[in-house]
DNA sequence: TTTAGCCATTGACAAAAATCAATAGATTTA
DNA sequence: TAAATCTATTGATTTTTGTCAATGGCTAAA
């Protein structure tokens, strides 16, 4: 993302993959740039948190997010990592208008915020932007069935297995990649302890899998990885 | 539900307590009529296959079905458990066409089957339906992040006493009640192994916060178990 | 009725994973 | 720079939980 996009304030010209952009028309499309508003957020700031009033739609033009549930004693669960390109709507959009997550800064954030309003403007006069909306939303679900499972039936290498998998394979896109994600983050989205995560990494490394430097990492036998993900 | 009701074959007078259906009108309650049809299962039968393609919004007009998704190893984890009234929109609708999860009916089970066509059409034609479509999956997706925590969090007696109270605050809805889950869809439903369910069963009973005799329940102390569950 | 098979239960044991404690390294603040 | 703070790492130990094996009861089929 280039500077001049990244500044652009024309939905129309908005660079974000945004579904279902592309079935609003001119005037849906001023709905929300007349709605819009752009924030930046330091790393480590909340965006979202659980529990307060949910009023925007947040579209993240630059950096990453954690999304995380809450739970009892401090701890939390990570759902997912955003990226660029991703965008966020609370499911207490139509229901209780409440946040049911968390979602916080793991870099310098930038994002454009929709208000519900607009949102609900555009669902309501168009159809397939409901569909496609509809349609992110059931692929987040399934990635929650997805997660449910890892959770019940695997242990912990077949965890931070897939951890490392969905961090290089769908978050970063890179075998290489540099995470600004602490290890209890890493533990948070694995679901085990963080001294737990740290030794199944340096088991790891010292496999020969993966190649790890404080936050610097390098899947080198992603094949065998799956395999550990695969046996639970 | 009495007969008359069951055997009803009017949308517009249809009791189930279909979320969205009092948004529709004539038209759009016939085009739903016309497409329905009605489907009795028997305990223990498939309703809906997770990986074959989905054809139904399926609704349940009386009965008992276990929503479930199946993992490695022919082990599976259990959603949620439906009763009469609730209806099951699968998440692979506006994507892949694919189901994601399997429905057994775990007692005799009366359906009406609307077919996804019909579904569609209303969806893309009453703004009001779509929307409550949508909260019904925000509801279903903040169950998940519940579970989710749950899992994640809490430790096997925790899970268990989640389970009864779920059983009998949201399924059953009485303190008395006889379930048609074995122990291994009770242990399915908290995450942990059936030996380990039927231990903590027998600990809670001894306790005198449970009575059970075979698959007849009845909460005694659910403040205990709600602290047991609070506790983690 | 008898046998076979499934489900529930119990005990013993092994594996898995969390917790606690101590230390080292890095980073921020005074 | 030094102190304070936070994060990462490692080892030792305890707790939690699953697995295996054996038994009894109930049900369904021959």
């Amino acid at each position: 993302m280039n500077k001049a996009q990244m500044l652009t304030n024309n939905c129309a010209t908005c660079n974000l993959k945004f579904a279902g952009f592309d079935t609003m028309d001119n005037e849906q499309l001023s709905v929300f740039k007349e709605s819009h508003c752009r924030v930046e957020y330091k790393k480590g700031e909340t965006i979202i948190k659980q529990g307060a009033r949910c009023s925007n739609l947040v579209c993240i033009k630059s950096g990453y997010v954690k999304m995380h549930v809450e739970g009892l004693g401090g701890r939390s669960v990570i759902i997912k990592v955003l990226k660029p390109g991703d965008f966020i709507i609370s499911p207490g959009i139509f229901d209780d208008n409440r946040n049911h997550f968390s979602a916080s800064a793991i870099t310098d954030v930038n994002t454009c915020l929709i208000s519900i309003d607009a949102f609900s403007k555009v669902f309501h006069t168009n159809h397939k932007f409901a569909e496609s909306i509809l349609k992110h939303n059931h692929q987040l679900m399934q990635a929650l069935y997805h997660q449910l499972i890892n959770l019940s039936h695997k242990k912990m290498t077949g965890r931070v297995a897939d951890t490392l998998l969905y961090l290089s394979g769908e978050v970063y896109q890179s075998n290489v990649f540099y995470t600004t994600l602490s290890r209890q983050d890493m533990a948070d989205l694995s679901s085990v302890s963080k001294e737990s995560l740290i030794r199944i990494l340096k088991d790891f490394k010292e496999s020969g899998i993966i190649l790890v430097e404080g936050n610097q990492f390098k899947i080198q036998a992603s094949t065998t990885l799956q395999k550990i993900s695969q046996a639970g």
